[in-house]
DNA sequence: TCGAGTAGCCATACACCGTATGGCTGACGC
DNA sequence: GCGTCAGCCATACGGTGTATGGCTACTCGA
């Protein structure tokens, strides 16, 4: 199996994946390069080709990996408005803790585009709830989904407020915008 | 003043743009190096350098002069539910014939931040007749183009529907959705 | 026990990128 | 006539992703 030179273990895609993920987190899109992420590891660059076919394979497992294990908000009973507005300060919250990550995700939405996702099944719960019918689910999610992308872009690239209260505000505001309109559009 | 050996005339800053503008709008972001610029211009590339400071700077004068030059509609006394929808179909459209630099625009919105330029100057203005307070103005626009942004981006990454017609009935039922939760916010 | 196959790793090389550095040329003001 | 300087360019550096091909050490069938 010939295990690398200058490690003890052989490779794992789950290190990897973690590896970058941190590299992402400390230093941003730039920060990962199959070169850094391979120094990281103590590896030769071209190992990582063994696990991972490219570095869009790369990001993408990083992004669904990432996604995948984002905390959502357990069905608690509480009325629909409440429940979306949990479901948005998680994934704010979550896109906070890895700007990078996010941002690469915003900027290829397909790649978080699994439906089976616990964010996406969550949000078709509360729409459900909110009375939104199923042949509209699709729409309405991508909708919100495509509304929080672009306020969580905007504030990572320092368009929005330097104030982060100010900003929790104006999140909280334009979610609250959101579910007025929802209200009044299935009402 | 030593004009380029290979051309006749010496470079101008709009020539510059312009040809960046055409080269992403033909070839995406990927299309526009330093180096294909100055093969396009037949010029050496460390030339470029003289008219422009730096590959982002000449990314954000891209950015700018396509802000600039998009297309807004007039008020025509129309209620201001009509006139943003209008003002919104004319972002979309103008994003939808140069995606690429649209999609560098959402993921560097501080790019478009001058608030005099025409689009924000409108949309203020619809805004106000729509009765949103002037204290409340950056924040409402920061909203909306976050909206927006977040639409683009995720139909220009192919995370929409394929059917255009579906994409536009979708993009309608968003704004409208914004409009409805405007109305209500501000009732 | 031996040979083949193969998973894992790596060295080298290629084409591309942005741009720092420094030098050439020719127009201009004095 | 001469200095200054705008405009242009050649070269080079360090970075990128990855194609190619070869090495090693393990597993497995005979």
């Amino acid at each position: 199996m010939a295990v690398s030179a200058r490690r003890g273990a052989p490779l794992t895609l789950d290190e990897i994946g973690t590896t970058a993920v941190r590299l992402m987190d400390e230093s941003g899109v730039d920060g990962l390069s199959m070169r850094k992420l391979a120094a990281e590891l103590n590896v030769n660059p071209m190992s990582l080709y063994h696990h991972v076919e490219s570095k869009d394979a790369l990001l993408a497992l990083v992004c669904a990996t990432t996604a995948e294990r984002m905390h959502v908000p357990p069905d608690d009973g509480a009325p629909w408005q409440e429940q979306l507005m949990a479901l948005a300060l998680d994934y704010h919250r979550h896109a906070k803790e890895h700007p990078a990550i996010w941002r690469y995700v915003h900027t290829h939405p397909s790649l978080v585009a699994d439906r089976r996702l616990p964010v996406w099944q969550t949000l078709y719960r509360i729409l459900r709830l909110a009375g939104v019918p199923e042949s509209e689910l699709r729409r309405t999610s991508d909708i919100l989904h495509a509304f929080v992308s672009g306020f969580i872009l905007a504030e990572t690239e320092g368009h929005m407020s330097d104030d982060p209260e100010e900003i929790g505000r104006t999140f909280d505001a334009a979610i609250q915008l959101i579910i007025d309109g929802l209200a009044r559009s299935t009402s």
